[in-house]
Parts: C-alpha cells; structure tokens; sequence
DNA sequence: TTCATTTCTTATCCTACATCAATGCATCTG
DNA sequence: CAGATGCATTGATGTAGGATAAGAAATGAA
C-alpha cells in the first residue's frame, strides 16, 4: 500500500525513486476496520490520510448531536483537516472509516521535506489548495440555490463511482438533507423515469 | 490609495521599499462608483482587487436569476475569483461595488514577481488559502446544519463592523435567505432583546 | 422641497423539507 | 438459525422559511 502511494505521488510531483525513498522514513501505512476513528474532533490533526484502498469519511457533529458530513474520501485521495493541521488548532472535525481501507499516514514532516526538494510538489500542492477552494465554493453556490434534488443529482454525477458504496444516509448528511428526504427524491427520479446508471 | 496597499503588503510580507518598488510598475488604482462591476460571469478573472476604501462584493446568478453572495470586501481586504484566474478559466462570478471604491488592481505579474523575490510572500499567499478553505468550511457547516437565526447571528459577530453598512437584502442573500425572513428573524430577536451593538 | 426609487417591514398563504412513527429487509452475531 | 441491529421506505403531520403583495420608511435625484 505504500507503492500505491508512490505510484500516486510520483505521477503528481515527478520526483525520483531516490527522493522519494530519503524522505519517507515517517511514512506509516496501516490497515484500518470499519468504523475506526482516525481524527476526533478537538484533536489537533497531525497526518494527511491517503487512501490506497476503502473508504474515508469526514463529519462533524453539530450541538443536538446531528452528523454533517463534510467529504469522502476513496482509493488515490488525501484526506485530513487542513486548518487544524496548517493553524496547530483543534479540529472540527471527525474522520472515520465507511469501509476496512488501507491507508498511508502522511505526518508534516513528509509534506515538509517534500516541499524542501521538490518544487513541483509546492505546485501541486498548491494546485490541491485551489480545487479545493473552487469545489467548496460549488458547493457552498448549491447549498445557497438548489433544492434537494438538484443537490442529489449534482452529487451523483461528480461522485458516480461512489454512489454506490456510500449509504444513503451519509449522502443525505453530505447534502444537508434527512433519508426519508432523500428517498423522496429517488423515488420521484425513479417515477420520472430517470437512469443514473 | 497605492500607499494603503504598500502598507497592507508590507505588514504581511516584510518587503523592503525598494523591492516592493521594483514590481510595482503593473499596479493599478482607480476610483470607482458604486454598481461599477468589476467582473463578470464568464469573464476570466485577470486581478485581485485591493479594497483601500469602500465595499466589494462577489456573487453568482442562478437559472432562476437569483443572486447568491459569496463574499463581501472592505478596507485592506482582497478580492478576487481565484479559481478562474489560478486555472485560467471561466468565472463563475460577478464582482461589483456596494459603495464608490477606491481600488488597487492587482495581475498576475504582480504576483508572480512577488512570489519569486520574497518567501514571505508566497508564505502569506499560502496562509491566505488556508483561511479561505477554513472559512468556506466553517460556512458549508453552518449552511449544512444552522436554522436562519443561528447563521445570523454567527454573521453579526464575524462582520460586525460591516453589518450597518451591507443593506439587509444582500445580508440575506449571504445567509441564503429572502429579505422578508432575514426582516422577521430580526424582529424576533428585538422582541427577545437581543442587542448586538 | 417633491417625486421616484430602493429598501425594509408586515401580513397571508403556501411549499419543501423535517419530524415522528411504523414496517420491511438485509446483514451481522452468537 | 433466531434474534438483534442498521438501513431504506412509506405515511401522517408539523414547521421554517419561501412567495406574493402592499404599505412604510429611507435614500436620492432634480
């Protein structure tokens, strides 16, 4: 699983085996069950998770106790609160396991020294900051405008391959609404004839 | 107003005069009447545009005509539609002014000769991105979870110096509610006296 | 000033979505 | 395999906030 990574890595940053390979004495890979918790809210979040195999999730958890997710994570992506780790400050942020999944914990030292040899790695970090800024911003636009539905059929074309292996009440919490409100809709996509797949 | 700018830019990225000298030649300052937009939906954002006196606003317009704010800028802030102007595409928003402004503009020359003379600089940028995701994060949460009143509130305190001088209409706009329920949710918390200046 | 335009409020009715509750299925687990 | 647990669906009912309309108040222009 740590080749996964690599392969990852290297397709994003062009450096050599050898750089890679003198930086990654911090790297940790593990194999984690459904369910583990990997970053409690309030923690001070110290890794990057890459996904090399299952699913991620990251939520929080409002006063009365509701989930709100905030992103999903599958096979080839990166996953952490990025505040907490950048700002040294508590999370708001919980992040679990919807599946067993293999992961490669990424600690700051790695993300240090990778920016310390590699200027294409800056880019594409910064380039990471940037999607992730345009993709909050969508949603924050969605969030603003749309109704339920558009939400649902706007999730289930940017995350197809995922619609499938994510419970519906997950993809409820993601789009602010409740499973039976989602289940409406399907239902009412599923009379209007409508095929995702 | 190209001195408010120099001092803003100084005090976050230790610049001496004579460098910030050096990479000034494609600054632009301009003063500009309220309703002046300064770019549109479609556009490819080529400036970041610093406030030295007035208000900005950024915002979408939906199917249905309606407005949604993404943001709003006052002094010694910075506004701009970074994913359009980092990946050169399309943007999705209008940025007009709320009151005249006095503007500097800032291309991207500008910043890239920043970025290459000064650590610091690309340091801040980097900050700057950090809290722009913590920011929209915090926003999607609350749009996620908070009734109207809450994201209200949560407003007042964090634009509270701003709050008499964006008309309600758009405050509520920002919030993703109409004018008539963000006039109501006031109502109610004046009944309860609730004072927030 | 005065007239016009924009913004804010208020009132009535309406709808999208929430809440609560019950049932049917899967799937785990001992 | 029987029971427990979790998830999806469905139905009945409630409600926050939207839509519409109209008047009041503020702002602005002439």
């Amino acid at each position: 699983m740590l080749d996964s990574f690599k392969t990852y890595f290297q397709s994003k940053t062009n450096l050599t085996d050898e750089q890679f390979l003198s930086i990654t004495d911090t790297l940790q890979s593990k194999k984690v069950e459904k369910g583990t918790v990997l970053l409690h809210q309030g923690d001070i979040c110290q890794h990057s998770f890459f996904v090399s195999k299952g699913l991620l999730r990251s939520y929080t958890i409002d006063e009365n106790g509701k989930e709100h997710i905030i992103q999903f994570a599958a096979e080839n992506w990166i996953i952490s609160d990025r505040s907490s780790s950048y700002f040294n400050e508590p999370s708001e942020l919980f992040i679990d396991a919807i599946e067993d999944t293999e992961i490669v914990f990424i600690d700051k030292k790695f993300i240090n020294a990778a920016a310390e040899i590699s200027i294409s790695f800056r880019e594409q970090d910064n380039t990471a900051l940037h999607n992730h800024i345009r993709q909050l911003q969508k949603r924050v636009n969605l969030l603003l405008g749309a109704t339920a539905e558009q939400r649902y059929l706007d999730f289930i074309t940017i995350y197809a391959s995922l619609t499938l292996r994510i419970p519906q009440w997950m993809i409820a919490s993601y789009l602010g609404i409740t499973p039976e409100t989602l289940s409406r809709v399907r239902k009412e996509l599923a009379k209007r004839n409508f095929k995702p797949y």
